[in-house]
RNA sequence: CGAGUUGUAGCGCAGCUUGGUAGCGCACUACUUUAGGGAAGUAGGGGCCGUGGGUUCAAAUCCCGCCAACUCGACCA
């Protein structure tokens, strides 16, 4: 690409490699994804970071449901006595509860807590709504926000007020709490590839990582541009812990009592964050097509002459009535400008329309994941009435077929797969674009699991350990199982156990911490 | 909550050493010319210099306190 003048926000987030915090927060407050607020660490999602959300939670909830769960909405205000409950679960949260102690000038008779997490006030109704195995499983979801005063804070990634989905589960029987833990996991996976285009490792989480309260935790890791990895969501196996705490008892078809199995699971707005990480580059933002409040941005150039503001309003209309997210950008800006900007804000595909395109019944569209690569004249209009011979009529666009495609040499580029869709019978440009759509949200998929498997490197001992965290990989080491190890690599190397793997194939014998008999396969990294 | 750094226009900064009219770039407003990769001209608007006290004829500038933010640790989705 021809040097151009370095200006403005390409300048200032040139050095991604170099700071990539640096770029991360100048990247979502000039996007204007969010502001600061008054209140420290906590964050005003503006229209268009609202925007990301709002997809995101959409698709995600429909999972939700379609897994059996329903939603519900508990008060945000939790008597302190619930919380002092359980035992561990007090202890992890107690630091950073917001505590409510006052009315006016008159102190509460018991002080409230702002919910750090809903556990503690959903189990004190769920003791109340189950009484019989009839009852169960009892399967609830809630969408709210939470409140932790965390002492560092990051837009995104950890801020003292979050929102996010918190599903809580009671079941008869130990095996159906796990199946239903694993279940949610799997279904985060699910929707991190194929809604956010991001791969993760998901896995069982230590002893000194689990949640508070928890019987065991299992998370999804993902790993950010920068090798470091992000907790993206987490599923609880709560065992009896806080049925045995909050009298949560039902009669079972033999005839006793019994404590229900529970589970909770919950991803955050942190999965923004982690979508930034994984797929922004040196330009900005990129915007998984699902969650992309604008799909298709139509850049008209040199807008005040004749026609020009007609056509793009006229393809605007045609692309929206088919459900496509579209937007003309009508400033009073250069078209490099509205370039530059669409890209930083992560927009899919933008489209060029000017006289010379209008002239010859084209567009130009620009994929945001492949630039200049991905830059093609598309016919403006229906494509349909004309033969563009090799005529196809059952086109697939299956990401298997594209998979085949990339991993037989690089001889895939995207003008082959332009032709391939175009060049049939029966397409248009809505169709056309539409399907570009799903290949730009696969292409970002592999291109971010290809940037994992390639940063992911075995670790035997702790030279190696050492080795692979200081070049910013995951390390995929053994583990004895003792805590002073995970101590220890933190200590030493400033990273973290992450999660244990289900494929728990040894790689090697020992410990790749202390050298003693290695039990778990586990992944050390720095962390966020 | 410990260590370091910084607070001047919406953003980024200069001015402080050596006290004396509040500055620059971007952004913003109006008009004109422009327009296919970050346009140009002309004219404007915008400040309790973080905050409280002190020294002085005079404080953004010197002194003391406080507050806030950032980076690194510890803690966490």
């Amino acid at each position: 690409m021809k040097e151009q003048k370095q200006v403005g926000f390409v300048q200032d987030i040139a050095n991604l490699n170099d700071d990539f915090a640096q770029w991360y927060t100048d990247v979502i407050l000039k996007t204007k994804l969010v502001d600061y607020g008054p209140v420290k660490g906590t964050m005003v999602m503006r229209p268009y970071g609202y925007g990301i959300w709002e997809l995101l939670r959409d698709e995600l909830d429909k999972r939700i449901k379609e897994t059996g769960h329903e939603n519900t909405y508990f008060p945000m205000f939790i008597p302190k006595s619930f919380l002092m409950k359980e035992a561990e679960h007090v202890e992890g949260f107690a630091p950073e509860v917001a505590l409510v102690t006052h009315v006016g000038n008159e102190e509460l008779g018991e002080h409230l807590v702002v919910r750090p997490t809903s556990e503690t006030i959903i189990c004190d109704m769920f003791s109340k709504w189950i009484k019989s195995y009839r009852d169960l499983p009892m399967l609830i979801n809630q969408w709210a926000n939470v409140v932790r005063m965390e002492k560092t804070t990051r837009p995104f990634l950890r801020t003292s007020e979050f929102l996010w989905q918190e599903g809580h589960t009671v079941h008869a029987t130990d095996e159906e709490a796990e199946f239903e833990t694993i279940k949610m996991l799997n279904v985060y996976v699910e929707f991190c590839k194929n809604i956010l285009a991001m791969p993760v490792l998901s896995g069982k989480k230590s002893e000194k990582e689990k949640f508070a309260g928890a019987r065991d935790t299992y998370s999804i890791e993902a790993m950010m541009k920068d090798g470091k990895s992000l907790q993206a969501g987490t599923s609880h196996n709560l065992g009896q812990n806080f049925a045995k705490a909050f009298n949560i008892k039902f009669l079972d078809k033999d005839g006793t009592h019994k404590f229900g199995y529970q589970t909770s699971w919950g991803v955050t707005t942190r999965l923004i964050g982690a979508l930034i990480m994984v797929h922004g580059d040196q330009r900005g933002l990129a915007l998984p097509p699902p969650v992309a409040p604008i799909q298709i941005q139509i850049i008209p150039i040199a807008s005040q002459k004749a026609g020009v503001k007609q056509a793009c309003e006229k393809l605007r209309k045609k692309l929206a009535s088919k459900g496509l997210r579209v937007k003309v950008d009508l400033t009073d800006e250069t078209p490099g400008f509205k370039f530059n900007e669409c890209e930083m804000k992560g927009i899919p595909i933008r489209i060029e329309l000017g006289p010379r395109d209008i002239e010859n019944g084209v567009a130009t569209i620009v994929r945001r994941d492949k630039l200049e690569d991905g830059k093609l004249q598309i016919p403006l209009h229906d494509i349909s009435k004309k033969d563009y011979g090799n005529a196809d009529n059952n086109p697939s666009h299956k990401i298997e077929k594209y998979l085949d495609i990339l991993q037989s040499n690089n001889v895939y580029t995207f003008k082959k797969f332009y032709d391939q869709l175009v060049y049939k019978k029966g397409y248009n440009i809505s169709k056309f674009l539409e399907e570009l759509l799903s290949e730009i949200t696969y292409d970002m998929y592999v291109k971010a699991e290809k940037n994992l498997h390639d940063n992911i490197a075995p670790a035997k001992n702790l030279e190696e350990l050492e080795k692979v965290i200081n070049d910013n990989k995951f390390a995929l080491s053994m583990w004895c199982g003792e805590r002073e190890c995970e101590e220890k690599v933190k200590k030493d190397f400033a990273a973290s156990s992450r999660n244990m793997p289900f494929d728990q194939t040894k790689i090697h014998d020992k410990c790749s911490v202390c050298g003693k008999d290695g039990k778990f396969k586990i992944y050390f990294a720095k962390a966020y």
